[in-house]
DNA sequence: TGCATTGTGGAGCCATGAAGTCCACATTAT
DNA sequence: ATAATGTGGACTTCATGGCTCCACAATGCA
């Protein structure tokens, strides 16, 4: 849809192009208009349009959209939940890459994912 | 252990402290061993040492020993696993979530961890 | 007005993988 | 010899994400 961004498109277009299951991909759609990043029209010809600009959309919405929340590990906020919470070495280091990680997520929008598709070749680290 | 750095630990000690049952502890402590971050020693009065200092351990060893190669998403290595894969605009984005955890991993030692432990307050952002 | 075409809502299935169990066995101190 | 430790690997259990299914609502068009 970025690619597109003022079209509409309909659940069968996308699902043929992305390979999505169709009823998958009902679901996960619901869930974008259900959060307001996208709208939705019924009947023929219906289909979704995009709520905003793709350099307006980041990528934490569109993964908390689907997903909910980003959370690394369920002891970060069910308190009592692990027995070791009050003193648990881990948790500062989970804290610190979940907000790296809403952080690179944040500061890339659908146009930037979009416009940096293959431009670059991927460096793997091993 | 990275507490008592020099000492001699058993999975039944380690096991009531830190709350994991003892046979499932025996498996992760057998993958330390066999990645070269612990010794072992059998017998009456056997049990685990650190085979390098608390500050000369990596988080990244750590995981990896137990948990095998960090990798976010799957077709990140098995190349034509997925139809989208030379066009997929999500890769890069992955790829630097995946260098962005290893390095924090890599940069904090199980000392630092250690150390860290509560004298921070966890900030968490929503 | 009725039908085809679109999305909606929610219940439910299923394969996978992580967490955890079990047990026979090897090693070694006393 | 025996008891205490770790080893190896097969096995089970369970939660979850991916996916299916179906009845239904909205809307354009003949």
């Amino acid at each position: 849809m970025g690619n597109q961004p003022v079209g509409k498109h309909n659940m069968k277009e996308i699902s043929q192009e992305q390979h999505i299951p169709l009823n998958y991909l009902a679901k996960i759609m619901r869930r974008l208009v259900k959060n307001g990043l996208v709208r939705s029209t019924l009947g023929p010809d219906g289909g979704y349009t995009l709520r905003k600009l793709p350099n307006e959309i980041n990528l934490r919405d569109v993964y908390e959209a689907i997903e909910g929340e980003i959370r690394m590990v369920d002891c970060m906020d069910k308190d009592t939940l692990c027995v070791l919470y009050e003193t648990c070495p881990q948790l500062p280091v989970w804290d610190r890459i979940q907000l790296s990680i809403i952080k690179i997520l944040e500061d890339t929008t659908l146009e930037d994912m979009l416009k940096e598709r293959k431009t670059v070749t991927l460096n793997r680290v091993n």
